[in-house]
Order: C-alpha cells, then sequence, then structure tokens
DNA sequence: ACCTGAACACCGTTCAAGT
DNA sequence: ACCTGAACACCGTTCAAGT
C-alpha cells in the first residue's frame, strides 16, 4: 500500500530575492508603475500582505532592487592602471546595467542609492582615489560628483557616445 | 427695493496657473505624493475630473509644474562675464531654486526637463557657449552634461558647498 | 466650453485569524 | 514564523449628463 504524503509541503516559505526577482521581471516587463505590491504578492503566488513579512514597505523592495542592481556592477568590473581609468570604467558599468532595466530607472532616482552594496562600491571607488594619492576629503567629493553625474545622465537619456564624452570632462575636471 | 444679483457668476472658470499653484502648495506642505489629482481638485474647489479640462493626465501637471520652476531661473538670473561665471551662475540658481521644493523634486527626476522655460534656459546657455567660442557640438555636450551634474546633485543632496565644489570641477573639465 | 457625479479598476497598508 | 482574507482609505481616469 503505497503511503500517500503526509504534509504535502504546503509550500517552501518565501524569500526576499523571490520577491526583489519577480519585481523586476515586472518592471521589465510592463515598465516602471508595474512593481505593484498587489503585482508582485500575486507574481509569486502570495496574498499581498505576505510581501509586509519580509519588506517594511513598497519602498524598501524599491531600495533593495536598486541596491541589487548596483551590486551586479562591483562584480562585473576588474581594474587595474591608473585611477581615472578605474573609475571610468566602473561609471560605464554602473549606467549600463542601470538603464539594462529602464523600468527600474525612477526607483535609483528616487532614493540617495544606499545599501551594502551601493556603500561597499563608494568604498572601493574612494580606496582607489586615496591610494593613488588623493586626500579623504578629496576622495569623497569626487566620488559624489561622479555619482551625480551618473545619475542625471541616467535621468536624461541619451546614448552612450555622450555619456562617456561627458564622463572624461568630469574625470579631466577632478585631475590634480 | 433691492435688485437681488442675478447670475451669481457661477464661478469664474479655472486656470491652469491656479491648478499648478494648488499642486506646488500641496507639495510644500505635504511632500511629494500630495500633489494628488483628487487633492489639488478639492483645494481649487472643483471636482476631480474638471482637472482633465485642463491637463490630459497627471504626468502633464507635474511636467508643467517643473518647467513653471525652471522658468523661475533664467528670470532671476542675470549675467555677464566669461562663460563660466555665467553657466555657474545659472546652475547655482537652478539648484536653488529646485531645493526651495523638496516635495517637487521627485517630479523633476522623472521627467526629462522639457517645456518652453526649459528650452529657453537651454538655449541662452548654448549661446553663451557658443558666443564664447565653442562649437555647437561642443555647447551642446557641455549643457547636457552641466545639467546631469545639477540634477544628479539634487537627486543626491547634500549642502551648496558640495554641490560649487562639483560644479567648479566640472566647468574646469570643459575649458578648452 | 466648462463642469459635475458616479462609476471602474485599481492602489498601499493593517489586522484579526489561522497553521 | 509565515501566511490569508477582508477591510480601510485612498488613487487616476472616463463618461454621460448638465449649463
Amino acid at each position: 500500500v503505497p503511503v500517500p504524503p503526509r504534509n504535502p509541503q504546503p509550500r517552501p516559505p518565501l524569500t526576499e530575492a523571490e520577491i526583489l526577482d519577480a519585481a523586476l521581471v515586472l518592471l521589465d516587463a510592463r515598465g516602471p508603475g508595474a512593481a505593484t505590491i498587489r503585482r508582485i504578492a500575486a507574481a509569486v503566488g502570495a496574498a499581498p500582505s505576505t510581501v509586509y513579512t519580509y519588506f517594511p514597505d513598497q519602498a524598501a523592495v524599491g531600495r533593495a532592487l536598486v541596491d541589487r542592481l548596483v551590486g551586479e556592477v562591483g562584480d562585473a568590473v576588474t581594474c587595474d592602471g591608473r585611477w581615472e581609468r578605474c573609475v571610468e570604467a566602473l561609471a560605464l558599468a554602473l549606467r549600463s546595467r542601470l538603464i539594462a532595466h529602464p523600468g527600474a530607472v525612477p526607483l535609483l532616482l528616487g532614493v540617495a542609492p544606499a545599501g551594502p552594496n551601493a556603500d561597499a562600491l563608494g568604498r572601493r571607488l574612494i580606496d582607489l582615489m586615496t591610494g593613488a594619492g588623493m586626500t579623504d576629503r578629496y576622495a569623497a567629493r569626487s566620488l559624489r560628483l561622479v555619482t551625480a553625474y551618473v545619475l542625471g545622465a541616467i535621468a536624461l537619456g541619451g546614448d552612450l557616445e555622450q555619456f562617456a564624452w561627458g564622463l572624461r570632462r568630469v574625470l579631466r575636471g577632478l585631475r590634480t
């Protein structure tokens, strides 16, 4: 007599990553504004209120998603050589990763990018610059400037060539 | 016998300006997200659907409001001297006008600034630069760079000193 | 033209209740 | 702990109808 499975495993518990995956899929497929709590919940097969077990509110989902995208940048870029080249490579990678998901763009413009991955990337850039002889203060300000340019350029749109041109000018202005 | 006023002037028709005024007051008083169609309508004493007589949708209200704020910049700044000084003054004025209404910041980050006032300000900056001997192409790219920096810096927050420091570096990078 | 009222198809968030 | 269902207080937008 085959034993019927008792405790049909009601469902493995949800995951923050699953929720972020679903949010990004919605954003990519249906544009900004599609990453609704209710739609995310439906996509993962849960009740809307379940999302609140994992995130305190909708804005937190957006922040976590942005930090995930930022995290992909650090992993993708390795770099040696002069600091200008490294910063340039990271800024180019940051832009390309972020605009790969146009639906997520309003999200990253709405939050001053924070979170573990953004912090790590920032640290890395600061180290790069102080390692090249910059003052802590100068490096911090340079990081702000480059970040502002990247975010603003994303907000403005425009192609890679324009972006790279401006980035080179920014780096030129930063040279001591 | 006093004649009772016939035709009690049912109400002077609404105005686009009145709607934008109400939206800005809401944004200033109650933060981003407060400029709801329904709240704007209530503030001007009309039904929500009346707003659609003046604007095609909510996004259009946002765009018009941003362009109004941008318009205040051009009016406020007069300038003579080297082009760097003029661009610097305009960028400083732009930032200060825009962050004077923190509730409106998400609005201007959400739209690539367009509209008559933004166009006029852009033209003015372009003329300034070509007048100083820049190529049309170089001037257009410089405008993009400065605009991107201003928008990004607003998104990032930070104080005037940090902003001015970065702006000087940007202008330095643009010097031929 | 300008405006209203009601309706439609949604939202985010909370909370008692269930396992 | 994790999840549900129902409810609350909202949204933007459309549209027939009124003046």
